[in-house]
DNA sequence: TCTTATTTTAGATTAATCCTTAATTTATAT
DNA sequence: ATATAAATTAAGGATTAATCTAAAATAAGA
């Protein structure tokens, strides 16, 4: 456990519910600790993501959200801005059943809720009339 | 309609089910025209996505794939190797209650189970009891 | 045919992520 | 405390999927 390691988790754990991006963590830390560099924090995600203790989520937006959340939740996204929120969901609902699973060892199951924004869908709406 | 689009077309049909990646469906669409760009396939399945004939799927694995299958349908994916199956899910059971949407317009949910195929498994308990 | 709009192309560019390697730091054992 | 070994960090280069650009080619329409 170094310094830098603490940052980091610091910053996940201030930024809980906002699930960032590598870059902006990166951003984040390096205002407490100038000097730290790139490949520490990317190091460092995919350790705390190893351990379980940290979610790597590909919603889409090229670029992969983190996550200090790691009960049992969907997301919702907006497909035009990146906005993400969490949203509960029955995971009971949503096995599968052994006739479908080909042999795999199932680890978990993703749910991603896609969609506009209040912000996005009325400017969707003014381009969609204007043009 | 030009060629091009025709034969990107016809080899996301032959390779239906196997959910390529857009340099797969590049590398087989070069075969028969072999001058074909890389801009040309990316326009091209940015615009069959576009028109909804065409599925862009971001499994977590880094590049995306396509699905030309647009039927009610959620994805069971090997971390280890990338392989992808399709499996059946009852849509009906995932609805987002008006009360966790956020005042989002929502489009659609994708449902994505991820673990282990077989044979990466297997690798998977022999490195474990070696290491 | 002639004109216009669209499409294609090659290559450069971007941007997120990963890798390499040496220096530093931390942990462990005297 | 000191020496040794192991783990971590930093800088920057490499990788790579995807995007952009602008000119050439092609398709569509009159
Ligand atoms: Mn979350
Ligand atoms: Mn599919
Ligand atoms: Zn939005
Ligand atoms: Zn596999």
């Amino acid at each position: 456990m170094t310094p830098q390691r603490r940052a980091i988790i610091q910053v996940l754990l201030e930024s809980a519910g906002s699930h960032p991006t590598a870059e902006q963590i990166f951003t984040r830390v390096r205002d407490v600790m100038p000097d730290i560099s790139h490949a520490t924090v990317y190091n460092t995600l995919h350790e705390l993501v190893e351990m379980g203790t940290l979610l790597e989520l590909n919603l889409g937006m090229r670029e992969q959200r983190y996550d200090i959340n790691t009960t049992d939740h969907a997301h919702l996204i907006c497909l035009g801005c990146g906005r993400v929120e969490d949203v509960p969901y029955d995971s009971e609902a949503l096995t599968l059943s052994p006739e479908h699973t080909h042999g795999f060892q199932v680890v978990d199951c993703r749910v991603i809720f896609r969609g506009y924004c209040p912000a996005c869908a009325s400017q969707e709406r003014h381009l969609r009339s204007s043009g």
